[in-house]
RNA sequence: CGGGGCGUAGCUCAGGUGGCAGAGCGUCGGCUUUGGGAGCCGAAGGUCGGGGGUUCAAGUCCCCCCGCCCCGACCA
């Protein structure tokens, strides 16, 4: 390909818009172009590497014997309402009618669709187990669309669902996705880590979710290098710790003048954070008050206190709420003087800490000193604390380590969530009809670009890994108004071409400089530069993600590129 | 959906107290240049997000709406 002639165009600024670096550079370098809020189209070179994604994941399914099929996007209604999710799924769905007034949805996930398919036409145990899947745009109209590719509202999919008819065969099914998935991220060259995940709304038994650490990744995963054991933080349980020992001092009451947060407290009162009990007012289903108590050097995870309260209908309180609930201000909320009836949910952190400061619902004044059992008895202990660097590994006890990270894949073990309600039904051997054991399997597609660029990228661009570059090679010919310079590297992009290579001729009538820059923030593995050397007989082939760089003859350049594109690909 | 910020040329942005619509980059034409986003000359390019209002006069002041980004709660 020319580039003279090729739809690709860079900016030298960067764009206002984008802050992560998977965001700013596929914008800058003329991969994507943004249409709306988390609608982007994706130009040719952006478009390469998606298919280059996706020949990947292809591969690796139909080693594992899946099938590829197409469903649609245009969903009926009427299988939504089968399981319930027409109106679960909520805003989220993309809803729309057609001429006769009839209800369809844009696919956001396809069990519905591909349960209904399987259900007309697998009728016995000989057909299973079945593993389908397919590659297609989906919608979800998500509150927040993020950091480009990264959370859009639309956005590529690979859906795979599993058809079995046991538990013990759809845990076969659920362990070859799981290979599958290992060897997918291994060769598209992401640094990612398998960690058990909670099911959520999609429902099941059992779930784990593929994560590739990155600075502006949405998950937090928990791991611990000793065991080998990772987890969504929202599901790493913390235990009591131990009690502490230290003699109980006389409790006191101190005023603390306008001191609100838990630094400003320890600071006055010359004690630590871990000393102080913090305690929130939530308000719960918009009407209901909860108090939650935890250490004053620890957060509350939300995920927790929803799966604890049963109801993802809650909220912190507003200062007015704090003053008529409890009549006292935010920073100054206690154990003591509570009003009758407030629920309240002691966090594991609170046990076993002694002379501790705690707050009596009046504003300007704490305690300090306060035990338990002398000054004030425990209520009913939770876990809600979000799992921190260092915290106990619930597995061995070792130390767990704590990274953010972008989920690329989701893999659930179903049941019979889908088949049951939408009776999908086998006869097994005996004659007797159950419903198919199911499971679903998840990788987004688009969003691997992005963190591919959070992984792969320096401070002058992307850094594309051979196997999902948009080109191999960039040969720059850097004097096009230079007869021998030019007909060189006219000769070698043919036989570039010729040789198998997927190589981007740089024939712009440009600058030097400006054709080096757009080669870095493109970002293609390896570079051919022709210019002054043609006149003793050699080019330069230099590597974009090292920055080395080598002179070799005209004639044996190609070749040796070709080598080294192979041994990165193998 | 709550909180914060922004909307002026293709892109990045400037336009105190209302008074002729601006710059750099990019684009087009010409000259010159070619190992790290070159230089000179010339040109084109605008419903100032939209609507309403105040005013002799609105990019600027007021009201309503729309869009985008960031932080939080949800997802691949």
């Amino acid at each position: 390909m020319r580039w003279s002639r090729y739809f690709l165009y860079t900016s030298k600024e960067d764009p206002a818009d984008a802050e992560a670096p998977s965001h700013r550079l596929l914008l800058k370098a003329g991969f994507i172009k943004q249409i709306s809020a988390g609608i982007y189209e994706i130009l040719p070179a952006g478009w390469r590497v998606i298919r280059k994604i996706e020949s990947v994941v292809r591969k690796e399914m139909d080693r594992s014997g899946a099938q590829e099929l197409l469903l649609t996007v245009l969903n009926p209604a009427d299988l939504w309402k089968e399981t319930g999710r027409w109106d679960s799924y909520g805003n989220e769905l993309f809803r729309l009618r057609d001429r006769n007034g009839r209800e369809y949805c844009l696919g956001p996930t396809h069990e519905e669709e591909i349960t209904d398919l399987v259900r007309k036409f697998v009728k016995s145990y000989r057909q299973l187990p079945l593993i389908l899947y397919q590659i297609q745009v989906k919608f979800r109209d998500e509150k927040r669309p993020r950091f480009g590719l990264v959370r859009g509202r639309e956005f590529i999919m690979k859906d795979a669902y599993s058809f079995d008819a046991d538990e013990m065969s759809a845990m076969m099914s659920y362990e070859t996705m799981k290979f599958a998935y290992d060897r997918i991220f291994k060769k598209l060259r992401l640094n990612v880590i398998m960690a058990q995940a909670s099911v959520g709304n999609i429902g099941g038994s059992q779930s784990h979710e593929f994560i590739a650490f990155t600075d502006y990744g949405e998950a937090l995963v928990g791991f611990c290098e000793s065991c080998g054991y990772a987890a969504n933080a929202e599901i790493i349980s913390l235990a009591r710790p131990p009690e502490e020992r230290e003699d109980p001092l006389p409790m006191e009451k101190v005023r603390t003048p306008d001191v609100r947060t838990i630094e400003d407290l320890a600071s006055f009162l010359g004690t630590s954070p871990s000393k102080i009990l913090k305690a929130l007012l939530y308000i719960v289903d918009g009407k209901d008050s909860l108090v939650v108590l935890i250490r004053g050097d620890r957060e509350v995870d939300e995920n927790k206190l929803e799966a604890v309260l049963g109801t993802d209908d809650f909220r912190l309180a507003t200062d007015e709420e704090v003053r008529d609930l409890l009549g006292t201000e935010k920073g100054f909320i206690g154990i003591f003087n509570l009003p009758d009836g407030i629920r309240v949910l002691w966090d594991n952190s609170i046990y076993g800490v002694k002379n501790m400061v705690v707050a009596l619902n009046e504003p300007h004044w704490h305690y300090i000193n306060a035990n338990p059992g002398r000054d004030f008895n425990y209520g009913e202990f939770f876990d809600l604390a979000r799992v921190e660097e260092d915290d106990p590994c619930p597995q061995c006890g070792g130390i767990l380590k704590v990274r953010r990270g972008l989920e690329l894949g989701h893999i659930f073990l179903l049941g019979t969530r889908y088949s049951e309600p939408m009776r999908a039904y086998y006869t097994d051997p005996s004659g007797e009809e159950k419903p198919i054991i199911m499971g679903c399997f998840g990788i987004g597609i688009s969003r691997i670009m992005s963190a591919l660029v959070e992984q792969h990228h320096d401070e002058r661009g992307i850094k594309w890994p051979v196997p999902v570059a948009p080109f191999e090679l960039d040969i720059i010919c850097l004097n096009t108004s230079d007869p021998d310079i030019s007909q060189t590297a006219e000769k070698l992009y043919l036989e570039a071409e010729e040789k198998g290579i997927e190589v981007i001729y740089d024939d712009r009538e440009e600058s030097a400089g400006f054709k080096f820059a757009d080669a870095d923030l493109v970002g293609f593995p390896y570079r051919i530069v022709v210019g002054k050397k043609v006149k003793d007989g050699k080019v330069e082939v230099q590597k974009r993600e090292t920055g080395e760089s080598w002179d070799f003859s005209i004639g044996e350049a190609v070749d040796r590129v070709k080598e080294m594109i192979e041994r990165d690909k193998a």
